[in-house]
DNA sequence: GATGAATGAGATTTCATTCAT
DNA sequence: TATGAATGAAATCTCATTCAT
């Protein structure tokens, strides 16, 4: 059996489970986690309305899942092992291009992840999740910092709260169509960004 | 304190009025507008479930009026007259500390304007008024850009998106628990975005 | 205190009950007894919702009021005196002409006694009322027949029925706009119907 | 047995489906279609209340459905092919006694019919389907005309709301109990319906 | 007496979930 | 195992009636 990554619940991957993933997060992305009955998401996969209850519990088993492997699926995309030898400036750039990369190309589970309406169905494990990235994130700024590439008179959190928010509401406000972000908007926010993190 | 923008809708204010607005707006802070029913809004204003419907047409309506006054109250919060000759680094952590202070004041009025599970109800008004919003925030980017103060380099939108998501970020990573803002941090995370804003 | 036609139930007439009477019979007229909310009735009549209550037990109260006030008034419209000598082909003439007159002229009467959605409302009195008027019409028909001048191998309530169905769907099919009837329409068909009563 | 109609709407049958019009006649017919609350008739269908809703739209359209498959069937008891030798008066007569066939077979459904409640919830469809029965039975009077059976010095149309309205008041007051008809009664009303109809 | 804002029981409708096939 | 028709609890909304002013 192939090595595989991790997804959070040990949950057996099959055909119809994946479509249903898919379908949930396409129509997710759509109209919001309230905004859409289960028996749409059967609809959409391809497979009765019970074959859902097949494999998740629930509605709210469905969204969990779901939260975990995107929130998987992100971290996968955007985590790279850092050689110490790496250029630091370099590795920043790489960061914030995956970033952008993975948001253009996976803009529904961009949205789905920073769609609030999820928020009242998560349980431990997916908050518990959500924080063990957030930390692992963290750490990663500390790391930074005792290497004296980012500033140290601001708290690594505070750092990584500033970089990640920004990200994050550009790519909104290209996805609300309220910006239209070229090369060289992209590359001037990252300089900013990196003007946040980086010391004099 | 800062000058009161003129509530958004032009609705009568009526002591229900504001009971039902602010009780609508303590639940849907706790549990987001799809976890709240009507009659518990009620409970919460100590009115009847009819009554609530005397002031708004449908629950729709009463999200769209509370969107657009806590949309209001903010801005009148944030919004100040800014004299020629006032010394923009002065203005600029004016404005961040205005903005720490609404949230810490008015939490709920933050969490569920930042909440995005309102969205699938908002009516033309309300996204029109977002809109224009955004657009003042802009607009003063650019005045600061064609002063000199910002840098121009960077698309006013650009630094917009950066700072706000970086502002509302770090305010959402506090009322969720994961860091806890000191007086120093939050002058730190200041200046560090006014590095995002001010030429090198 | 002058002489008043006696209304059904014994009530003291006053402009305000006046009001509310005729402001009901128009909306019930127009949307029917189930489709008009009591607060209607009183911003018709210019009154306060809770004076109709003063003036009626309910809703149920002031749609028999009604239905017998109007019953009572399409009664005191068609009945005349009869004296023995007269010419009984004239007084039906007359009889359909003042039904057709009363229907002309107090449309909203009309419709509101043939709209059936009152029916449920309708308490022992009414319907007794409605008894009674039918009953007093088929002892006209019965001394008609005694006299020889209706055909009497057809009972009396059944001429009755004919005779008052056809006129009130010649008068429906109008106001539904279905027919228009001409001064000649209007002859011909009492003819008809005189075809139907008369003998051989 | 007279060849029926295709059901109006096209719609599938199933005896789910079935059983809901059915139930739904039932419980209009006795107490109006105001009288009635979905789940009512949902527990008289011996369905959830949920069912009634994959079925039809709304209550408003389980009534319009109803009345059209309602008016369908009358039309379908009542219309027969007519070959041109047939004895015209004969016709009259079958016409005659399919109605009240009809109505002593399918109280309900003629009370619910001639109940005019259901008129706010009518649709396009069903008010075009009244117009066209009207119209088609205007057009058989016609014919009658033509062929110098039915009188003409009355216009079709008045001829057949005479008619009908006499039917259908006497089938009335039969349920309402106002009168029981024979039958000789109801040959005796048929006969004076004829004398409307037919010349000199 | 007159008012009309307030009420809450009850109506319509939705949708997560079940279960017979 | 897979299905999707059926379900009923719970949501939104209406309106006859009350009662403090």
């Amino acid at each position: 059996m192939p090595a595989r990554a991790q997804t959070a619940a040990a949950a057996p991957a099959s055909p119809k489970r994946t479509a249903i993933l898919e379908a949930a997060l396409a129509r997710f992305a759509e109209s919001g986690v309230n905004g859409v009955a289960v028996p749409d998401i059967a609809a959409r996969a391809e497979v009765g309305t019970g074959t859902i209850y097949r494999y998740f519990d629930s509605k709210e088993a469905l969204v969990n899942a779901l939260f975990q492997a995107e929130k998987a699926r992100i971290e996968g995309y955007l985590t790279t092992e850092v050689a110490p030898g790496d250029d630091p400036r370099a590795g920043f750039n790489n960061f914030w291009q995956r970033m952008m990369d993975f948001a253009l190309e996976n803009p529904r589970s961009f949205r789905f992840l920073e769609l609030q309406d999820h928020r009242p169905y998560l349980d431990k494990d997916s908050l518990a999740l959500e924080k063990k990235v957030l930390q692992r994130r963290v750490k990663a700024s500390q790391q930074l910092q005792q290497q004296g590439v980012f500033r140290d008179d601001l708290r690594a959190e505070i750092i990584m709260a500033i970089v990640w928010g920004a990200l994050v509401n550009l790519i909104k406000a290209q996805q609300a169509g309220y910006i239209s972000l070229s090369e060289s908007d992209i590359e001037g926010a990252r300089d900013a960004c990196w003007r946040v993190c980086a010391g004099h």
